[in-house]
DNA sequence: TAAATCCCTACTTATTTAGTAGACAATGAC
DNA sequence: GTCATTGTCTACTAAATAAGTAGGGATTTA
């Protein structure tokens, strides 16, 4: 029940393109080494929060990344479904396109089904009750607090 | 973020234990025959189940494995723990020997834990909400429907 | 003692995840 | 217009994990 790197990465990226006092706009290269990303793979996963339209993109010289939309409206749950697909427990739970298992006679027939589907909900929800824009502040206050810690405490 | 085949099998395995008017102890034979599991992995799955006292065997012929313990009071978080692990979304987040993440300076000043902490223990709750119990019930329930059917419907 | 059963460890294979490579397209500075 | 710098896209490789298989040992009952 893990969620993948790119999931992770992808809201390092967003949490690093929402910090109060950085630039608005973001190069690709800048985000993997302020977060520590392997450059080319967080190319792919910016590429996969674009196409759901959760950052822009400007290309050429000074170009980069940049928040799309209101940061306090985006949750994490449309972060994670965006790059790590839908979050259900069972493939015959995903939103989109569901798979039947082999060996029930039908979706709608499948007891287990129905359990999961419940938990998916609640783990979607789960992620639904933050917002992009709580995460960036819960970040940027954590960095606060790092920059003041004990030597012992490291 | 999905549950793996062992604790689908897991599940499978215990509401067909628990099934009413079934026989109290069951060969994990006569239970791969029934869940169409493959005998020697369910093998795992049970000793696995029994490790942390969820089910009892017997040796020997006509031996098998049964429930052990209350039924109600045994949740499906339970299971999946005892076969998948923590079922946290990090895994900094896991309950038993978390691993710090690379780049983070401690367990205790990452944000991104702190977020993931609170969807964990939702995620958590959501299995925990549901009973073995309140699954074998749903399993009969789902069988009862099942076997009217139209065929149309299949 | 034989048959049936659970117990345990190791191994193999399949699938998924993580990461890499490289050619291409747009933009801006000169 | 050329060049450096940036994003776009597709394909590939490597590492890790999940799924399944194999086989010998231990225990019980008949």
């Amino acid at each position: 029940m893990k969620i993948s790197k790119k999931s992770e990465y992808a809201l390092r990226a967003l949490a690093c393109l929402g910090t109060p006092g950085a630039p608005e706009v973001l190069s690709i290269q800048e985000i993997a080494r302020r977060e520590r990303i392997p450059k080319k793979f967080l190319e792919q996963v910016l590429l996969a929060l674009k196409r759901v339209g959760l950052v822009q993109s400007t290309r050429g010289k000074a170009g980069g990344y940049a928040l799309s939309g209101d940061p306090q409206a985006i949750s994490l749950q449309t972060v994670v479904w965006a790059v790590d697909g839908p979050l259900a427990p069972l493939p015959c739970v995903a939103d989109a396109n569901p798979v039947k298992c082999a060996d029930c006679a039908s979706l709608e027939y499948c007891w287990l089904r129905g359990i999961m589907l419940e938990v998916g909900e609640a783990i979607a929800a789960a992620f639904a009750r933050v917002s992009v824009a709580e995460m960036c502040q819960r970040a940027e206050a954590s960095r606060r607090r790092e920059s003041h810690v004990p030597m012992y405490d490291i």
